[in-house]
DNA sequence: TGTACACAAATTGTATTCAATGCTAAAGCT
DNA sequence: AGCTTTAGCATTGAATACAATTTGTGTACA
């Protein structure tokens, strides 16, 4: 292709639910119209357009006469987000074993490709992304309408919240994360043999694995510091 | 108020919302932006907005380049339903139970006050709206972010089945209706005292009672026809 | 008679312009 | 000095005009 074209609409679109996934645009950033619609090369009425969708899949938010920004994350969003996931994606693993279509099915294993190969690379966003779009899949398969907007937002989440809570040096996050592929693929085997409660059980043990993995990240082991250092070893809370 | 004034960009929302869910715009009808414009005094533009907005709360589909309609009912839609809705409402109410607070409870009360009267009055449009709204309260109680988008889908399609499948001359009708009113004094009961297993329960009552509402109405008692009749024996189909 | 192509009408998408609202900061008042 | 008021600025909302896409219709041709 000779020259960057100007973006259409959905070009704008993905590449803002690209950002605000990995968290180049932060929760709670202020979306300025004006300098979209400029960066993106159209006019402020279909950005607006854009802003809109985005809000309707829950990735930004907007206040009337007061613009939009990136969708915040309060300190009940953890507990929130832990408390429906587990029974939200429970439902669809278990519908995706009990619907899922030959052709899904290769496109899962292909997904999970994908995220083998991120886990490689160790580019983080590449892996929340790919991540992503595996429970995408499995969400596809499910086929319920009625589920799939409270599970698209939980992705949303899901992506946002693991690039905040990872940490690529230590190993233990090395080691849960090689265990979620492990996990990617037994979701597959269950899913491809129709065994609706494997497939549920493993979306528990998937949540508890992440949560573990955020667990590990807010509360992590004291300091290694004995009596006797140059710290004051006393202090007020 | 005297003489009517122009409609905000709210009221169009609301009333487009109020039109759907009492099916007076019939699922899969077409929305013209044009001829909505015109009828509802306000440009094209904010009308878009209003259609995007209502396409992300998932009240209409908007197709590129082909327009909006009313979000359509498929025949796998009462299936998709009934398997969803008392998991969702079942954490709902259980959460509510867990979560709510005095305000909101004197709130579900006056809605189930209203839900009451609509009882009476025999307006099923409004006794769907009612009980729309009593449950929209119990989905406030429980405060879930996650949880809320499926379902408020769930809330709005609920109204338009209940608009489909009922017959006000029915008596098992209204003997149906009035069991599921005790249920909501029995919902509120179980949330005022904190009880959320006995919330959780409920909801799955009220579920089963709603199907058995549309299981009524789906599948009739056979015509009662005897041999002999003036009707012809045989038919082609 | 059926199909393919081309043209015309209708409807949606985009850009630009103008109006209204909210925010900021400076001035006046208590 | 601290609070309220008010004026200016920045940003969002609405309206109109224009462009692009889709759909329907008609005609020519196999």
């Amino acid at each position: 292709m000779a020259g960057t074209s100007k973006p259409t609409k959905t070009d704008v679109l993905d590449a803002l639910r690209h950002l605000i996934l990995v968290q180049e645009l932060a929760p709670g950033a202020d979306l300025d119209e004006a300098s979209l619609a400029a960066r993106y090369q159209l006019s402020r009425t279909p950005l607006r357009d854009v802003l809109r969708q985005l809000a309707g899949e829950g990735y930004v938010e907007i206040r009337e006469n007061r613009g939009a920004r990136v969708a915040a994350m309060s300190h009940t969003t953890l507990r929130d987000f832990f408390l429906a996931a587990p029974m939200v994606y429970g439902a669809i693993l278990r519908l995706a074993a009990r619907n899922a279509r030959p052709l899904q099915i290769a496109a899962l294993k292909e997904a999970q490709k994908t995220f083998r190969a991120s886990l490689r690379s160790g580019d983080i966003a590449a892996r929340a992304l790919a991540n992503n779009h595996f429970h995408d899949v499995t969400g596809q398969m499910a086929a319920n309408i009625y589920l799939q907007p409270s599970f698209q937002r939980l992705l949303i989440d899901h992506a946002r919240i693991s690039m905040t809570f990872f940490r690529p040096a230590d190993p233990e996050m090395a080691e849960n994360l090689d265990k979620a592929s492990q996990q990617h693929d037994a979701i597959i085997a269950a899913i491809e043999a129709g065994d609706e409660a494997a497939a549920a059980a493993l979306a528990i043990d998937h949540w508890n694995l992440s949560r573990d993995r955020i667990e590990q990240f807010v509360m992590p082991a004291a300091l290694d510091m004995t009596l006797g250092d140059a710290a004051p070893q006393t202090r007020t809370l």
